[in-house]
DNA sequence: GTAGGGTTAG
């Protein structure tokens, strides 16, 4: 029997079906139910649908995440788009369509547009979506919609996505009475002194109330610029509006008050929060890391992943120890293993700070292994790998990785320029130095602000109160010893100094000797103490050597420059104990052995 | 039937 015809429907007949349908789209789950829905409407003799519910049956879809062709598809099913739908297809689509805009396009198709270029331009988008967006911005200014707190918002965080802070202050500067998520937008976009200044100038407003968002946004800029106590201010503040009990804030003063050394108050408020997420714990472990707790930051590590909490990059990269003055010889090898196994080789801040962490502890092999498996190499990635060649003294390694990172036209940064340059010095590759300095001077490379650099670097250094004391780190089965100069505070100090006199004996008798203080020439502060005073270097080595059986490799960590008569001794102490001694100072690593140093006397 | 802003790593 043919199916009964159906007469086709009336506009009461559409109407009297549009809200069951419209909360039927909205309850769908799946995309399945969304395609019953459909055929159901195409079966039924309901297509194409009404604007209203083709509207929010394509927004469902775009929600679930229904393929762009799909969506596509979907709005060209309707001879006659209105602007909802049209608005609707321009927000679903991960890139601009510009077309999409015309005819009258409103203040929700310029946020919306805003809001897609952007998405498309943090996925890589480069030089063309800077055009794209100071178009897409003179078409809302010229349609009169640039004192909008929607569109400015909009266009604002797009401009921050492109690194254009100066056009993303020009549209914050167009609308007279900005609101809280504008004034948001800014605080999230601008960093450090700059995002410190505009907040104190919300705040001294007074015509906005800041919410969680605005301290979230902020917090980050003040853990950049400020000491402990603004951060305490702030943090009262935050209390005072009631807000401090926000998820969000609390993850910020979480990172503020481990940025400024604070760890136990750090951890106060981790612990206040009812359930922290996988971002409160990554705030916490890398303030272990970075203060140098790294067993507490393993152990919060273990902790996320006992609560079934997938750890992410950022969780990673702050628990890859590359701040902390130790070897971790068997946590490297752990963390490198599950960045292997978990699948985050591909990720190039994890698998950088892996190259960094196995060059600290000289597997120059491993490092390579983590490097050349990056598919994607960040700037940092390549000054990783280079800066730890040349750190390690394999100087020809470091120019030879340099020199094919300007084949493959990546551009070196002053950093990759100033480790490269340290690998031709030691190499004494004096004409590739030279070339180098024409390279800094031919690219945006000033070689002034290299040596701007060193004067503000240096001005920081004598305006510091205190300067810093020199000390030596020693790890001996697991547990950390520290030595100052003269220090007598080891309770083994008297067989040490014994020892080490015994010592100085037969290096003297190998031809050591000792350097007077006029030898000495721009060297740290330590070094500037009266000679008598046995440098921390010597001790830890001399405290190594005795609790160590022999032939056992020593490594020590030096916080400041090693100094020359430190160094001199420290290649007879190899020669005369046979012991393979590896130090690193502040600059980079030498490896004694057998009376000779990696660094060939450069350092 | 439609909007804009956020916390963590380097």
């Amino acid at each position: 029997m043919p199916p009964p015809r159906r007469r086709p429907p009336s506009a009461a007949d559409a109407a009297a079906i549009r809200r069951p349908y419209l909360r039927l789209v909205a309850l769908s789950s799946t995309l399945r139910h969304l395609d019953q829905i459909l055929a159901v409407s195409l079966a039924s003799g309901h297509y194409p649908l009404d604007p209203a519910s083709a509207t929010s049956l394509l927004l469902r879809y775009a929600s679930l995440r229904a393929p762009h062709g799909h969506l596509l598809r979907l709005f060209r099913g309707f001879p006659r788009p209105d602007r909802f739908l049209r608005n609707a297809l321009l927000r679903s689509l991960p890139s601009l369509r510009p077309r999409l805009l015309f005819p009258c396009p409103d203040s929700f198709s310029f946020a919306f547009a805003a809001t897609s270029l952007a998405a498309s331009c943090s996925r890589g988008g480069g030089a063309a979506s800077s055009s794209a967006a100071r178009a897409l911005h003179a078409l809302a200014v010229a349609a009169g919609y640039a004192a909008d707190t929607f569109v400015a918002s909009a266009l604002a965080k797009l401009y921050f996505v492109l690194s254009r802070v100066d056009h993303a202050r020009k549209v914050f500067d167009m609308v007279p009475s900005p609101d809280t998520v504008l004034w948001n937008t800014l605080l999230a976009g601008l960093s450090g002194s700059e995002a410190v200044e505009s907040f104190a100038r919300m705040v001294g407003d007074g015509s906005v109330r800041p919410d969680a968002t605005t301290l979230a946004s902020v917090l980050p800029a003040v853990a950049e610029v400020a000491d402990v106590t603004m951060g305490r201010c702030v943090h009262s503040f935050a209390e005072k509006c009631g807000l401090a009990d926000h998820e969000h804030v609390l993850t910020g003063l979480i990172s503020l008050y481990s940025k400024c050394g604070d760890v136990e108050s750090a951890r106060c408020l981790f612990d206040m929060m009812e359930k922290p997420d996988l971002v409160a714990y990554n705030a916490l472990i890398s303030g272990y890391s970075v203060n140098g707790m790294v067993g507490s930051s393993v152990d919060l590590f273990t902790e996320l992943m006992t609560l079934g909490l997938w750890p992410n990059s950022s969780t990673l990269v702050a628990l890859i120890p590359v701040h902390s003055p130790f070897g971790h010889d068997l946590l490297a090898q752990c963390l490198h293993g599950f960045v292997l196994k978990s699948g985050f080789t591909a990720n190039s801040p994890v698998s950088t700070a892996i190259t960094t962490l196995h060059c600290r502890l000289n597997d120059m092999e491993s490092a390579r292994k983590a490097f050349d498996a990056m598919p994607e190499k960040t700037m940092e990635s390549w000054n990783a790998m280079i800066s730890g060649y040349a750190q390690n003294g394999l100087t020809e390694m470091a120019v030879a990785l340099f020199e094919q990172m300007l084949k493959l036209n990546v551009r070196p940064n002053p950093i990759t320029i100033s480790s490269t340059l340290s690998a031709c010095a030691q190499l004494g590759a004096l004409s590739l130095g030279k070339w180098l300095h024409r390279i800094i001077a031919e690219e945006d490379l000033e070689p002034n602000q290299y040596s701007e650099a060193a004067v503000v670097r240096q001005e920081a250094k004598s305006r510091k109160l205190v300067k810093t004391p020199g000390y030596t780190l020693i790890e001996i089965s697991n547990k950390p010893h520290v030595f100052m100069a003269g220090d007598r505070a080891h309770p083994q100090s008297e067989a040490i100094y014994s020892y080490l006199e015994k010592l100085t004996a037969k290096m003297i008798e190998a031809g050591y000797r000792p350097e007077t203080e006029a030898a000495l020439y721009d060297v740290e502060e330590e070094e500037k103490e009266h000679m008598v005073k046995v440098h921390s270097e010597k001790l830890a080595i001399a405290f190594g050597l005795l609790s160590t059986e022999p032939g056992t490799e020593i490594r020590i960590i030096k916080n400041l420059r090693v100094c020359l008569d430190c160094h001199n001794a420290t290649k007879f102490i190899s020669k005369v104990t046979q012991r393979l001694i590896v130090v690193r100072d502040a600059s980079r690593f030498h490896h004694f052995r057998d009376g000779v140093c990696s660094c060939g006397d450069y350092w």
